[in-house]
RNA sequence: GCCGAAGUGGCGGAAUGGCAGACGCGCUAGACUCAAAAUCUGGUAUCCGUAAGGGUGUGUGGGUUCGAGUCCCACCUUCGGCACCA
């Protein structure tokens, strides 16, 4: 950026030359940021703190915290920010102890690699890049409490991170209760098949050439995203969280949220509950027997062959020896692909025939046994019955390798029963003939628990999820291994901090970095180190909470802090949490299913008042660049905040922000825009102020104190009355449209009431903080503009003494009418019929029927 | 393939079932100016008409209603998510 700044200084003084700023947002905007600062005006007080105001109720309004790169802010980070900055000044002037905290999610893979590239550690381009993106917040002016700032890489925060996992570490998930208890409570023999933090061979993406390990979507087509580096499947020691003993949970209790409908969906088909069956099917001629998973038990007696996954362990042992070559051929091929690649070739199937039979437990018969990698390990068993009649999959596979299909399920009238897969009757189903499918259903799972050969079950999509890296940057975990044993560190271990590395670079095997430390891993004569760190994820997981009580030495929050900042209204039915969260729908599925899970866990064990962390969530829209495109370095479409606040001012920048349209929705960026909101700003400036002869802006001779007329009483009720409500539904395109509505009737006012300007710089405070603290101090008002309450509007000055009706015959305007507010309805009718449009209208016509709704039509029906 | 969201002027968008296009951008005319910029005032869906006025119009086709951008049904298109989950 500094070096940049000698290249384009030139055109930069140019331009401020030929270009009067409308009025001097550069000087007025470091003024407060730098006011608001020294007086502490946004710092919120906990319950306990001396001048704490407990009589005040607390509005808890969050962002996503950002990832502080090294590109610094983009516009759309601010887009939510504004708008939760609204809300935030807004609560606060309306009475409330408002929580507005910002801070840094600032473990990653960027910043090690980048610190990889520069040689620079990983801490130090951190800390830098987090200044930059301080010092860029601060320039927008944003109403933070900064003193509550969080940063996860910091040991006082993560120390708690690390005593999270222990606490994950140290409970498990009573299904008899159906919550988290501390291991203690478990009578089983061995706990650590049932923790919450747990260790298991998980298959990872490893890529050889680059030595690491890769995530899903650094994976693309087999290779790696960058290289282009082959990619294998290769099991490795991980750590997992359970977090499918809360599948259920995660998806009821998103009843009680205030989400979009959108997100609620998204994580329930993420967790992907489904209802079913399991059936025994015993392989021929051994006592080994295999369990599939069905979600339609009422097609067992359509069952024409089972499939095996290629991973199936299974495989081996029932394998026939004629068939062994080409089964361990497939099973090889499998084995190369990754998860996208394999899906990627989802189109066509392929399989391989084991020799082996299974028999259909619901009428003895033999069927053959395949392996197909159409059969995932990770889901159900691992296993299915194929049902080749009314499954398409199973459909697809038996027409290409010429199995048998039979119709159980008579589909609607009208309909083809090869590959039927909806609801119908049963057939050539024994028992279940003539029942309906869900009958059938009830009636199948019945029978199988019966026969000890199954029962209902329920699946669910999502896994548990690998929670370890072979990274640095990142929390190491507080675990030690001692004969081939995992333990936690005590408590009072924590923080523990990652050596200090000359060398972070991955170490070319799956090994992790910290292990290249020997001092560090060697924890006592037996005992070493885990070296393993936790992904990006962890950190994000709880911060919410932190920003609470952020210098807490003695505890990850106080319980009487939690109570208050994130306890339920006990006046209203609502889960408690976070009152607002802003942020974009990315993460619709991770952070907010992961924050989700471990605040369950937390609550469960009793360190939460509250099951879920954030009671509303808003998804701000992406912004496009001018030509409609995602924004993006290479299409050079990338709007820098910078320059705009540059040229515009900070004001100018949240405003447009906020007027392009709905928060939620994707809309496109438009320089003209800018210069739009940034003309409504001057001639709010030029309300106030005037220009004299010398350049100097001055107090508006037009400026006066006097009474608002009738007109002028209407507009400012309504303005109040409408930005009040806009901001309540964060319809904030809406609200400004209204001001400009109010500037628009002022302008030209002479007198101007004075009162009337204060009432708008009030309302405008939120959205434009810098430029109405200075015109509410040149009008002479007392004390900090942000500290004034919101004002309040008369229903009185917006109702007419008379009212335009409009007249529409056969539904289309004709004709207007003003009538008297309290006008009759036989008033209106009449006034409508003697009106000589419609008279013209209606000659020679009959009318039949007119409808009088009053305050807003006369309809007549011909 | 499945799920979800959305289709309104030249553009961003507004509209508790009741005057479609608020507000802003752009364009345009005028005022101010020697001139320009800035600012202020007016106009700006479309078709027919000199005008008054009238016709048409919210993706397409139906429906409900005195009245539909809004509600219901079917379809088309775009965007987003998931994707062999048995």
């Amino acid at each position: 950026m500094r070096r940049l700044c000698v290249v384009c200084r030139p055109l930069f003084t140019l331009m401020s030359t030929e270009r009067r700023k409308p009025y001097p947002f550069d000087i007025i905007e470091a003024k407060w940021q730098h006011h608001w600062e020294s007086q502490s005006t946004f710092h919120a007080l906990n319950p306990g703190e001396p001048g704490f105001d407990p009589s005040k109720p607390k509005y808890y309004v969050l962002d996503m915290f950002p990832y502080p790169s090294g590109a610094g802010l983009h516009v759309g980070h601010p887009e939510g920010y504004t708008a939760t900055d609204i809300l935030a000044r807004y609560k606060r002037m309306s009475g409330f102890n408002v929580l507005h905290p910002m801070g840094w999610d600032a473990f990653g893979l960027p910043a090690e690699q980048y610190a990889i590239k520069t040689g620079q550690h990983p801490a130090v381009t951190t800390a830098h890049n987090i200044d930059n993106f301080r010092a860029q917040l601060k320039r927008i002016g944003f109403a933070y409490d900064w003193q509550r700032e969080v940063n996860t890489t910091d040991p006082k925060y993560y120390r708690w991170t690390q005593w999270i996992f222990l606490q994950l570490y140290n409970s498990w998930l009573n299904p008899v209760s159906r919550r988290a208890e501390p291991i203690a409570t478990f009578t089983g023999e061995d706990p650590d098949s049932v923790r919450l933090a747990y260790v298991a061979e998980a298959p990872v993406n490893w890529c050889p050439a680059l030595g690491t390990v890769l995530s899903n979507e650094e994976v693309i087509d087999g290779k790696s995203e960058v290289g282009g580096h082959p990619v294998e499947r290769r099991p490795l020691r991980q750590w997992m969280l359970r977090i499918t003993a809360y599948a259920d949970r995660l998806i009821e209790e998103l009843d009680g949220l205030d989400w979009p409908d959108s997100i609620k969906l998204l994580q329930r088909n993420w967790i992907g509950r489904s209802e079913g069956a399991e059936v025994s099917f015993a392989f021929e001629g051994t006592s080994t027997k295999v369990r599939v998973f069905t979600t339609r038990p009422d097609t067992l007696f359509g069952a024409t062959y089972l499939v095996l996954s290629p991973e199936n362990t299974l495989v081996e042992e029932v394998t026939t020896s004629a068939q062994k070559a080409a089964v361990q051929a497939y099973q090889e091929n499998c084995r190369s692909k990754s998860d996208l690649e394999r899906t990627d070739l989802a189109k066509d199937k392929s399989g391989v025939f084991t020799g082996a039979f299974a028999i259909n437990p619901v009428n003895g018969e033999r069927i053959p046994v395949w392996i197909a990698d159409y059969v995932l390990t990770g889901y159900g068993t691992g296993a299915i019955m194929a049902v080749p009649a009314h499954d398409t999959r199973d459909y697809e596979f038996a027409m290409k390798f010429e199995l048998p299909v039979r119709q159980v399920v008579e589909p609607p009238a009208g309909q083809e029963w090869q590959g039927f897969t909806g609801h119908g009757t049963a057939i050539h189903s024994g028992f279940l003939n003539g029942m309906s499918t869900p009958e059938a259903k009830h009636s199948m799972a019945r029978w199988l628990e019966a026969q000890g050969q199954g029962k209902a079950t329920i699946q669910f999509k999502l896994r548990d999820w690998l929670f370890s890296r072979q990274r640095y940057w990142g929390e190491p975990f507080p675990v030690i291994w001692e004969g081939g044993r995992h333990h936690a560190l005590s408590e009072s271990e924590l923080p523990l901090t990652p050596p200090v590395l000359e060398d972070f670079r991955p170490t070319g095997t799956p090994e992790p970095p910290l292990s290249k430390a020997k001092d560090w891993v060697r924890y006592s004569e037996t005992a070493v180190r885990e070296t393993n760190t936790m992904p990006q994820w962890a950190g994000s997981c709880w911060y919410y909470l932190r920003y609470c009580d952020p210098a807490n030495g003695e505890r990850f929050i106080s319980r009487e802090v939690e109570r208050y900042w994130m306890g339920s209204d006990s006046a209203s039915p609502k889960m408690g949490g976070v009152d607002l969260y802003v942020g974009g729908t990315e993460h619709a599925v991770l952070h907010l299913l992961y924050a989700r899970f471990w605040h369950k866990v937390l609550f469960d064990l009793g360190h939460l008042s509250t099951p879920e962390p954030f009671q509303k969530l808003v998804n701000q829209g992406i912004i496009l660049g001018e030509d409609g495109q995602k924004m993006s370095k290479s299409r050079g479409n990338v709007i820098n905040p910078d320059v705009v606040i540059g040229e515009f001012g900070a004001d100018a920048f949240r405003l447009y922000e906020m007027f392009m349209g709905p928060l939620e929705q994707m809309k496109p960026w438009s320089t003209a825009g800018v210069e739009g909101v940034s003309r409504f700003l001057a001639r709010v400036w030029r309300l106030v102020l005037e220009e004299n002869q010398a350049g100097e802006w001055v107090g508006s001779s037009a400026l006066s104190d006097v009474q608002l007329d009738k007109p002028q009483r209407k507009v400012l009720h309504a303005t109040i009355k409408k930005v009040g409500e806009d901001i309540e539904t964060l319809s904030f395109n809406t609200a400004i449209s209204q001001m400009m509505i109010f500037v628009n009737a002022f302008t030209g006012a002479n007198p101007r009431p004075v009162s009337a300007v204060r009432t708008l710089l009030q309302l405008l405070n939120p959205f434009a903080p810098h430029l109405t603290e200075e015109l509410w101090q040149r009008t002479g008002s007392p004390g900090q503009l942000a500290d004034q309450p919101w004002p309040a509007f008369d229903p009185e000055a917006l109702v007419e003494d008379e009212l335009e009706l409009i007249v529409q015959i056969n539904g289309k305007l004709r004709d207007k009418l003003t009538v008297k507010r309290d006008a009759m309805p036989e008033e209106i009718e009449a006034a409508a019929l003697a009106s000589p449009k419609v008279q013209e209208w209606t000659s020679g016509k009959t009318i039949r029927k007119i409808v009088v709704v009053p305050g807003k039509l006369v309809n007549i029906v011909l």
